[in-house]
DNA sequence: CCGTATCCATTCCGATACTG
DNA sequence: CAGTATCGGAATGGATACGG
């Protein structure tokens, strides 16, 4: 029998981390979920996924702790999504992928959403990878320690 | 006829960037790229992937711009792959993924890999999101603005 | 409006054999 | 070592019909 590989046992994080968001899918579910899509319909329309598709990401989602489900706040017999804080400390991993899209895919000039300070009403200063000390740091100032 | 849905056109950088990096192979390819593997040999080593899909990633890599090929520095007649600027600027979000994994996938005490930095021999900071101005935000203090 | 169930075409991926 | 070619099974995902 063939299986697809999975990284859930891996002794990397970010396999693990990938395994464990699924696929594309779920991390624009949960973009949107970060933007405040909380119902089936609105993560549906946004994202122009099939109903099956989403069914099955959400409750792989709930599933993995990343989003729980709530009686819906309008009074409505439905449920909704809402990010657990698992979930919401992928926070740095949307904002970095937001980050690197416009940077590097889209012509200058060319519109695309942006994410901003409520406070201010301004972008967002790009992420920055700091050692203990404070120090700024790049890949290469890096080593990954292996285990075993 | 069918075909999976493409985000490469998308308002939205999450999406292109999703988009741009094609699959999870790809995002690992680009971690062990960080981690210093160059060759075809290393790659699937550390991947355990099958040759012909770590050769269609890798070609995909090129072609987006994330990686680039240059004749091997040992002499022989094969090619290395390494990272273009705009494939090193994805650090952070590795480093993202990385730390999300440590701090939500492991069970305390369990045994991970670490990203350490070179200078003093630690583990990173974690990232944070910082306003323009300097002040820390986390999603609730932010919103995203539409185009269009 | 919110999902689930089913169907089916496509795609994907792992194994393997093969070339330089 | 560094890839390419091919194949077959599995899983995906889109459409749609249906039920709560």
């Amino acid at each position: 029998m063939v299986e697809r590989t999975r990284f859930d046992d891996s002794d990397c994080p970010v396999a693990r981390s990938v395994d464990a968001i699924g696929d594309w899918w779920s991390l624009l579910i949960v973009r949107d979920a970060f933007d405040g899509s909380r119902r089936f319909g609105e993560f549906q329309r946004s994202l122009g996924v099939a109903k099956n598709i989403l069914s099955a990401r959400l409750r792989a989602l709930v599933a993995t702790g990343v989003l729980d489900t709530a009686p819906a706040s309008d009074g409505s017999a439905y449920r909704e999504y809402v990010l657990t804080p698992k979930g919401r400390a992928l926070f740095p991993v949307i904002v970095a992928l937001r980050q690197w899209g416009e940077q590097n895919l889209f012509a200058p000039g060319e519109p695309h959403s942006t994410l901003l300070d409520r406070h201010e009403g301004r972008p967002l200063r790009p992420l920055e990878v700091h050692a203990a000390d404070g120090r700024r740091v790049d890949a290469d100032d890096t080593a990954v320690r292996k285990i075993g």
